[in-house]
DNA sequence: AAAATATATTTACCTAAGTAAGTATATTTT
DNA sequence: AAAATATACTTACTTAGGTAAATATATTTT
């Protein structure tokens, strides 16, 4: 069987292991970042946009927001058309976003030290690729 | 934030469903076809075996496994040590691989089309260098 | 305006993976 | 031989993803 399957998905599951593990000191799991860090970025977004922008389905953001609601990282706002959540990050969101940024650039930091930036480009082009 | 950690989780979770999808065809899983290939493999395994080999906790094969006892694909032989449980393909299983065989053979062709030979060779030293 | 269709989110149920702790059996130490 | 430790597997609980179908609200057609 062609190993690079096999491997990509080693290294995906790797790293999401190593990046849970990272983000465990802000109490916060890696799919849980990836929502944040879009709706920081966008300042404000529907679930429809979050799951668009992410590439995922529209149930695993209603279940990853509510959780980051409850856990008071984000806050809802009822939009004008009334089928619609739109959601911020909260003040304590806003607050701590710099301290989890600087974790997240150690764990990218640490986990492509061993490729020189034109491999980690090239990589970067093969994924995209294929 | 480094958009290579991004590509590698889109794309990895990409192909699961693709897979997913191929794998359709004969009741299966992605994670239950990369036991049975395992299993086949070296004829019999332990569960530790297995999941070492595939790299992933003993729990997750616990499941993998037990299921697949359950659909008729694998049978548990007792094992000499009375704590160990070591399994091997079933008859009908044995019977069926080839074509399942044939299912992944298409769908890693598909999936790596667009990759000449060289940047797959490429990409895969690249993904067990980082 | 009513009916039909579309969109946004949720619910229910499934696989897939993880950690922590429990149980059963082997092995090693004392 | 008994106690302590190690190994193999399981159980309970969590996140993370998927599909299919349900619900609520908007929009479009008739």
């Amino acid at each position: 069987m062609n190993p690079l399957f096999h491997e990509l998905f080693q290294k995906s599951r790797f790293l999401t292991n190593v990046l849970n593990l990272s983000l465990k000191e802000h109490d916060l799991y890696a799919s849980q970042w990836s929502v944040l860090f879009c709706v920081k970025k966008h300042e404000e977004m529907s679930l429809t946009q979050i799951w668009k922008y992410l590439n995922v389905e529209a149930p695993t953001i209603t279940r990853t927001v509510n959780r980051l609601v409850e856990l008071g990282w984000i806050d809802i706002l009822p939009g004008v058309d009334r089928r619609e959540k739109i959601v911020k990050l909260s003040e304590r969101a806003l607050h701590k976003f710099p301290e989890v940024e600087k974790t997240m650039i150690e764990f990218e930091r640490n986990m492509s030290e061993n490729l020189t930036k034109e491999e980690e480009i090239l990589l970067l082009k093969l994924l995209k690729k294929m």
